[in-house]
DNA sequence: TCATGACTAACTGTT
DNA sequence: TTAGTCATGA
């Protein structure tokens, strides 16, 4: 494609970054900038100029995106070879090929998240740390955050003053000497290793810099620190980094991610290009405004004005509802009456939410207004319990050094070898430092197991002896030998049990998937980049952008996507902002910064909504309404209040108030004891006060005039809570100002009003 | 010593 | 709701 070709249906600063070639670019893209057709014209046009395919090197976060990248590079460049991936894809490539300059073999195993706490465990019982009852989560998560700030185990320093630090310090490097001595990676080994050897390998670092000369990263605001020192290290000489992000959509803060390597960009780079791409394509102004809006109450974030030339659109909704199965029936009953009218096709709707434990009340409510839908769920499929069973024996093939895959095989199907012949193998195999598949081997030699014990032990060895002679096969092959010469299908097969029924059914489809890798495959090493593609796919990958299904999914997933008509639910407090982020600034911020990008994923329509009450962890919350709604014009929406006070206000109504069968356990039996708590509930809902009564695990106790203070979030008996922004007088005369996320501004007298500060 | 069933505590997001 | 832990019987 000629050059005018790639120009064309661009505007100014979009050209402007598709023309650049030599030297350090930033592109700043707001959402709907039209920021991947940029990209994408601009490696077409670097390859128009004669630059080589394989000098070029594209990153991005998700599979998706690079798909998708590869897609549109593909029309525009046919034939071109671009190395095009994640960077834990790339990482995985550099260290199949310079691996064993960190002492890594080339056919190491990737640990999951699972897998790495479970290895933490192991090393801590294997050496008897003394943990100080932090669980192996929290140790995890920390060896985790000082990975992603490139702080090895070497390097590792307590902090005076933090007992957990004091237990990572024993942990991290126990753990790393595990990692390699099992031949295995943690996901944030793939990027750590990778600094560390171009760090440490000039050479290798300057042959890999000479190589990919043009390095071009996607959503540069997700990187973290090494990430950062990789893609520094692969522009020194040749600095032609062109990153692309926007500090307003960076939400994996909690993954290391730190907005200062974009907001820095310019300071790291003197010579940088940087390109705005403002004008937006795909949202309505309304929309558009409201995200605005929210946004600017970020205080960490570069200038950046979003307009666009689409039409005003209709008014964004808040709709309140009574409950979250009112929610989601109504959001089912929009949809399935729009498809119905042929107005639109279930494609074109998104339902977000902040967390995948949300979706239930929603895929339960398409079901029954059978409104099609595809849920997407990281990780979901090679994660299932069989699965991984399975896949643990072709990863005890691939690399026998992998401990975790051989004691997650050695016991599955059941062989009656249990905890305690594991932990007698486990500490021979770390006595004489051997693999515990080698320990297993010599089973009949180790003192204190039972000869019979040894006897299955030894089965089982003869098993993975068995499997081993498909190694060389296909997947499909191999996985077929593993079923059959573990018994595990038989086992399932013999089982009446439903759910041993689905899991064979679920490995099924492994079988196919292995089949349809098998039939594309073209490479020497099948079953190692089988096993790498199940370790690094992500679910979203398998998200069918042209089936006609109403799509869900949390707001993480939804970065980069755009649909006509969005959902956000939830907007409650605890939710979105989640709990956990309440303490730290930085952490709403990135809340905010989740709402925003859900919000900018709509192109038409956006409907934001929050319940009154949230069953959780099979707890019923009253919900208090997100602190974020206070910050969106609310002149500029439209409210509604679908709480239907019949079903609030009367309990019998609320039995089967809406149109179709909501039924509660308790009319249904009443012989199970179980009955008491909704009974409960249908005291609490009897009226609002009564309701507000009920939320006392909400509310503070009543507190005097004075003690309210301004920014102090307060519960009302009837209009339930609100934010204090204006206070005046004292003792009796003492008035507040209260914003209330539905009902608006409203002022009373402290010493009169039923108000209480929210329990926080 | 293992398997099984009951009970309990926790549970954000993703490569 | 479920994964993980604990107690109990085989």
């Amino acid at each position: 494609m000629s050059t005018a070709d790639l120009l064309a249906d661009l505007n100014d600063a979009q050209r402007e970054a598709v023309l650049h070639i030599d030297g350090p670019l930033l592109i700043l893209a707001g959402p709907g900038s039209g920021k991947t057709r940029v990209v994408t014209h601009r490696i077409a046009h670097l390859l128009e100029q004669g630059i080589h395919a394989s000098q070029i090197l594209a990153l991005t976060f998700t599979n998706k995106a690079a798909d998708e990248m590869r897609t549109r590079v593909a029309t525009l460049a046919p034939g071109a070879r671009v190395w095009l991936g994640t960077f834990h894809r790339f990482g995985v490539r550099m260290l199949r090929k310079y691996g064993e300059l960190v002492g890594l073999a080339p056919n190491f195993t990737i640990y999951d998240t699972s897998d790495s706490k479970q290895t933490i465990k192991r090393v801590i019982e294997s050496q008897r740390i003394e943990t100080a009852k932090f669980t192996a989560e929290r140790i995890a998560a920390a060896i985790s955050a000082a990975k992603n700030k490139l702080i090895t185990a070497e390097a590792y320093q307590p902090k005076s003053g933090s007992p957990l630090s004091e237990v990572v310090a024993k942990v991290y490097p126990a753990y790393q000497q595990r990692l390699l001595q099992s031949a295995a990676v943690d996901f944030d080994d793939l990027l750590l290793h990778v600094a560390s050897l171009l760090h440490e390998n000039p050479e290798v670092r300057a042959q890999l810099d000479e190589q990919f000369k043009y390095v071009l990263v996607d959503e540069y605001q997700d990187t973290n620190r090494a990430q950062y020192v990789i893609l520094r290290a692969l522009s020194h000489d040749y600095p032609n980094l062109a990153a692309t992000g926007d500090p307003d959509q960076s939400i994996y803060g909690w993954r290391g991610a730190d907005l200062n390597n974009i907001l820095e960009f310019e300071r790291d780079y003197p010579q940088v290009k940087v390109v705005r791409l403002e004008e937006n394509y795909r949202s309505t102004q309304r929309i558009l405004r409201i995200a605005d809006d929210l946004i600017a109450h970020n205080k960490k974030r570069k200038q950046k004005s979003l307009w666009t030339k689409n039409p005003e659109g209709p008014p964004v909704k808040l709709i309140t509802y009574a409950d979250q199965d009112e929610e989601a029936r109504d959001i089912a009953r929009q949809i399935r009456e729009s498809i119905d009218a042929g107005s639109r096709r279930a494609n074109e709707y998104a339902v977000f939410y902040r967390m995948n434990a949300l979706s239930r009340a929603v895929e339960r409510a398409m079901r029954e207004a059978q409104v099609p839908y595809q849920m997407v769920r990281g990780q979901e499929f090679y994660q299932r319990k069989e699965i991984k069973d399975v896949l643990s024996y072709c990863q005890l093939l691939n690399n026998p050094l992998d401990d975790i895959a051989c004691e997650r095989a050695i016991n599955t199907p059941s062989r009656g070898i249990g905890e305690r012949t594991l932990e007698r193998l486990g500490a021979h195999a770390y006595e004489y430092r051997v693999a515990l598949l080698d320990a297993a081997r010599e089973a009949l030699q180790i003192e204190g197991l039972a000869k019979r014990t040894a006897t299955k032990v030894a089965g089982f060895v003869a098993t993975i002896d068995a499997i081993a002679k498909y190694q060389a096969e296909s997947v499909e092959e191999v996985i077929g030998a593993v079923l059959s010469e573990s018994g595990y299908r038989d086992v399932l097969a013999a089982s009446d049990d439903e759910e041993d029924q689905n899991r064979l059914a679920n490995i099924e489809e492994l079988l196919t998937d292995a089949r349809q890798f098998d039939e594309r495959y073209e490479g020497h090493a099948p079953l190692e980049d089988y096993l790498e593609r199940t370790w690094l796919v992500n679910d979203i990958d398998g998200w069918e952008t042209d089936s006609d299904k109403v799509t869900l999914m949390t707001l993480h997933a939804a970065k980069g996507l755009e649909f006509p008509v969005v959902f956000l639910v939830a907007l409650e407090d605890g939710i979105l902002p989640h709990e956990r982020s309440a303490q730290s600034p930085d952490e709403l911020e990135e809340e905010r910064r989740l709402a925003f990008v859900g919000i900018t994923r709509a192109k038409q329509e956006l409907q934001l909504s929050l319940t009154q009450r949230r069953d959780f962890r099979g707890q019923r919350r009253i919900s208090i309404p997100s602190s974020f709604l206070m910050e969106l014009p609310r002149h500029e929406m439209d409210q509604v209040r679908v709480t239907s006070d019949e079903l609030t206000f009367d309990p019998m109504e609320f039995d089967g108030g809406a149109d179709d069968d909501i039924s509660f356990d308790f009319g249904d039996e009443p012989a199970k004891p179980q009955a008491a708590p909704i009974k409960e509930v249908a005291v609490a809902v009897t009226t609002a006060a009564a309701l507000a009564e009920k939320t006392t695990g909400y509310m503070g106790p009543a507190i005097s005039p004075d003690e309210f203070t301004l920014h102090m979030t307060v519960v009302h008996a009837e209009l339930g809570p609100g934010k204090i922004v204006a206070l005046s007088g004292s003792g009796k005369n003492r008035r507040a100002t209260i914003q209330f996320p539905v009902a608006g501004q409203k002022r009373y007298v402290l010493a009169h009003a039923p108000l209480r500060p929210a329990n926080r």
